[in-house]
DNA sequence: ACGGTATATATCATTACAGTTATATTGTCG
DNA sequence: CGACAATATAACTGTAATGATATATACCGT
C-alpha cells in the first residue's frame, strides 16, 4: 500500500483524472467513459493507484463507487513545489501576503 | 529528449537532487557524492533525466559540470498544482508550517 | 604525450509499470 | 434464485526505468 504520491502523477492519465474530480466527484464507471482508449480494469488500477497514494477517496452509494479529491497529500505536492517558487520570480511574496501571518517566510532564496 | 517533467519528478533520488540544488549550483560529482549508495553512472544518468525534462540546466568550468535549477518547468508543476490549492483553502496551515519552521518538514506528514 | 580526475555513455540484468482479456465480487431487480 | 450492471482482481505481455560494471570522452597538470 503506501505508495508514492509523485510515482503516482507521473502518469498523465491519472493527472486528467484528477482534473476531473476538481469539478465534482465521479463514479469510477464515468471516470472509465472518459477515457475511451482505456479499458475498464485498467481504468480500475488507474484508481487504485490514485487511492493507495491517498490522493482520492471513495464513497460507496449502491452498486457505484464515487471517487473524489483527497487534499492531504496534494497539499503536500504543493508544499514540496513550494520550495522552489523563489525562483522563478515573486508568486512567493503573493503567497505571503495570503498567508497572513507573515511570520518570515523562505526568503533570501534569489540566487 | 523532450521528457515528461512529472515522471523525472517520480525518483526519490532526483527530488533530493532538486532539494540540493536549491541552495547552490553543484558539481555533478558533488551531487553524486552526496549519494554514496549510488553510482557515479547511476547519478549522471539521474542528472541526464533531469536535463532532459528541463529541470536543470549545466554549466561547464574546466573538467566540472555545475547542475543548477531551471524555473521554467518547475513553475509549470506548480501552475498544475495551483488548480487543486482551492481543495484545502483553510487547511493551509501544512504549508504555512512548511514555509515557517522549515525544521519540521511537512513532508512524511500523516494525516 | 602521459597519468589522473571528472563526467558521460554502452551494455546488460532486473524490476516496475501500463495495458489487455478473462474472471471474480458485489449489488440490484424481477 | 437468475440475469444484469458496476467495479475490482488475476494472469499475462510488452515496454520502459533503474542500477551495476565496464568503457569512453574531455580536461588538467607535469
Amino acid at each position: 500500500m503506501e505508495r508514492d504520491v509523485f510515482s503516482a502523477l507521473a502518469d498523465p492519465t491519472r493527472r486528467q483524472v484528477l482534473d476531473l474530480l476538481t469539478r465534482r466527484e465521479r463514479a469510477a464507471g464515468e471516470l472509465g467513459r472518459a477515457f475511451p482508449q482505456i479499458s475498464q480494469p485498467g481504468m480500475s488500477r488507474h484508481l487504485r493507484v490514485l487511492r493507495e497514494a491517498g490522493l482520492v477517496q471513495v464513497r460507496q452509494d449502491r452498486q457505484h463507487r464515487y471517487y473524489s479529491l483527497r487534499s492531504e497529500r496534494l497539499a503536500e505536492v504543493d508544499a514540496w513545489i513550494s520550495k522552489y517558487r523563489g525562483f522563478w520570480g515573486t508568486e512567493l511574496d503573493s503567497l505571503e501576503a495570503y498567508l497572513d501571518g507573515s511570520k518570515k517566510a523562505a526568503r533570501g532564496k534569489r540566487t
